[in-house]
DNA sequence: ACAGTTTCCCGTAAATGC
DNA sequence: TGCATTTACGGGAAACTG
């Protein structure tokens, strides 16, 4: 029998998409403790069916009964596994919709899926039950974050086994119980959580400037149902997409801890600022809804004064075709004089460049250029390829430099 | 009723994937002329199944009864149309594949889609039968090149309308009828076809250099089976990922005829030479796979020679985040003094850069920025800038000047 | 083991329906 | 009509299978 590739999405397991395969071992069942004796010991058909509905119907596609036998409840557990199990909505006519909750999108009407089995013991007949934490029904995936921040708030918020109409009046829940949650969604999926200081940036951005956050309340609507102040999204999403950024981008730099990401600008000038030109940090984009990552780096212009510089965030499009341990290797800005040069030197608070980033970038890839070769050679330093070029322009036209002595660019720059 | 957003891929009506939505309007029907009369005159039940089998058995999933009236069957056309068809393969235990022959691949497999029809006139029953042309049934669009290619052959060689052995000894063509066949692969699909001199580089391709192509023979393994010499993938693969890359990325600019796309590294340098510094065509690439596209200029070095130059190719990875035309506009190189000049100038033979490309590019699309400004002016011409450079640095430290007067760079370049 | 083939399913775009 | 939701299917990758 086939296996399916990936079982549903496997970090999140309440959610299931129409279509895609799941298996009720990434739920968690209740387990009727007493009745656990008469399962183990005799043969039963474990049938699901969908139990709860809402405003939508859904039937299950798949095997849908089991003989369960010894070997399948290995240490005791009730739990049958079936595989190849799908949602497919259950279209009759218009008249499925007998919705009680009409206010309720999607992604807030929340499923129970039950498990029924028929135990035959010594001629006796026992009809057991057991049904799966309230689960999130999508069809497409991009309702996964709405979905799964569903999940996260039934979870972070009640104990309760079947309270589908949760959502129908959602409770608050304290910044305290939102930051572990947030920080559990970086650390569960990557090596590394959030610090006390992303989370701090995290706060600022739900609930405002604040001395304290602990104890303060967080609404649904605020986590996840409204836009940000000015915005054309909410803080989940924009969130979630950081999350998937760092996932499937980002990874390793992340695990290492070199990505500062949460960071309000006052507080990236704060700390920057008594530091050496060309130190930087990696920071997320905050107006980018599909998640976006971005370097600042500090700068002193002619006059000595420091600055702040950063680029246009990188997105996950543009990460595709390169990686941004490479971009950041790479990455070069012409200074006042039209020469290239790279202003990231340290990363904060002073690890050389090299040494953070060196291991992650592709070796020099060999390109296969198509026809002749690289006409400029890279090999004398900056200072010495200038003045050649300057020595090639007065051998061409020596009177030009005559020219320039009287120019007001010369008057301005030279010294004495 | 729902209209299926693309009915099978439009422009290659007999390849059908499994799963996906197909409709016998894109088939070419045989027509019997003379049941016409009946067939209008009446009802009549008009049912699909699947008939001539090859290794592989598949299912007609869908409505597969209509009942035909006059008005479906305007102009006199016998066709009803069924949409929302699709094909399932039958898997019946292993015995499926009774393959007479093994030694084709599944997109050689030619198969036949049979209609049948039941007519009643007056109280007699007449069978009528009719049939697709041969289609490819691929479950995988990566298997669309291939299927193609064998369509293309079929068609281009035969006018058997059910000769599901034709690739079990596969005629061979020639150029002129191959010549023909490309041609209509891009005008097509967009408004340009080939031109002499891109037919003629295909079949330098195809059969090696040679005075006069016409009339050569080309076998079905060199124009999709075989390997190309020292290539991992044959000449209709690459082909066909270059048409592909033309219709998703440079469709505008192709339509122009601004890409010579196909021509020789010799020809290239041929027309290019007497051409001025800047002079550039666009080639695609010969090495990638998967369609590549790049730019030859010209160039003179400092002894005064002429040079040609090319990028690595641009796959469609990169082409996914910046457009072609933003490409060349601003492509630029660092000269042999660390300056960065754009060596395109004139589109060959000698259309300006921005004339071409101009309209096809953004319009400097307003970054945001996320702190901060550019801080390099980019309104000095370069040679000012160099100088002031030069000045900058003597200021700094003027006695490095006076090393450099001893050093062998300035010795070699100093006039006199 | 391996290559040809199919399945799985995300993510974009389009269609649907309330 | 507009927006929430579903459907369609290309494309990459994993799984299957002879």
């Amino acid at each position: 029998e086939r296996q399916p590739c990936m079982p549903m999405h496997p970090d999140r397991p309440l959610v299931i998409k129409t279509g895609v395969q799941f298996t009720n071992k990434h739920f968690d069942f209740q387990k009727p403790e007493h009745l656990l004796y008469v399962i183990l010991k005799k043969e039963s058909h474990f049938m699901p069916f969908l139990d709860f509905l809402r405003s939508r119907k859904f039937n299950i596609l798949g095997t849908n009964t089991k003989v369960m036998n010894m070997e399948e409840s290995n240490n005791g557990s009730l739990s049958a596994e079936f595989k190849h199990l799908t949602l497919r909505e259950q279209r009759c006519g218009n008249g499925g919709r007998t919705n009680s909750d009409a206010s309720l999108i999607v992604t807030e009407e929340l499923h129970l899926i039950t498990f029924e089995t028929e135990v035959y013991h010594q001629g006796l007949k026992i009809d057991l039950e057991t049904h799966s934490l309230p689960v999130v029904v999508i069809s497409n995936i991009c309702q996964m974050p709405n979905a799964w921040a569903s999940i996260l708030w039934y979870n972070m918020l009640t104990n309760h086994q079947k309270n589908v109409n949760f959502f129908t009046k959602p409770p608050v829940g304290t910044w305290d119980q939102v930051a572990e949650v947030l920080s559990w969604q970086f650390s569960s999926t990557t090596k590394r959580g959030l610090t006390i200081e992303q989370l701090t940036t995290l706060a600022e951005k739900l609930l405002g400037p604040c001395v304290n956050y602990s104890g303060c309340q967080i609404t649904w609507a605020k986590f996840c149902k409204e836009n940000m102040a000015g915005k054309g999204f909410s803080f989940w999403v924009w969130l979630d997409n950081i999350i998937d950024l760092v996932k499937k981008y980002i990874l390793a730099l992340w695990n290492e801890g070199y990505i500062m990401g949460f960071i309000s600008k006052e507080r990236e000038r704060a700390i920057l600022s008594p530091k050496p030109p060309g130190t930087f940090l990696l920071r997320f984009s905050e107006s980018s809804k599909e998640g976006g990552i971005t370097f600042t780096w500090v700068e002193k212009d002619i006059s000595g004064k420091t600055q702040m510089q950063s680029v246009e965030p990188y997105t996950k499009q543009q990460l595709n075709s390169m990686s941004f341990a490479d971009i950041i290797m790479g990455y070069k800005i012409m200074d006042a004089t039209n020469i290239l040069v790279s202003p990231l030197v340290y990363l904060y608070p002073d690890i050389p460049k090299d040494e953070a980033f060196g291991k992650y970038c592709r070796p020099e890839a060999a390109p296969e250029p198509e026809m002749g070769g690289d006409s400029s050679s890279k090999s004398l330093p900056c200072f010495l390829r200038l003045l050649s070029e300057i020595l090639t322009c007065l051998r061409r036209c020596p009177s030009v430099f005559m020219d320039l002595m009287d120019s007001e660019l010369l008057g301005n720059g030279f010294p004495g």
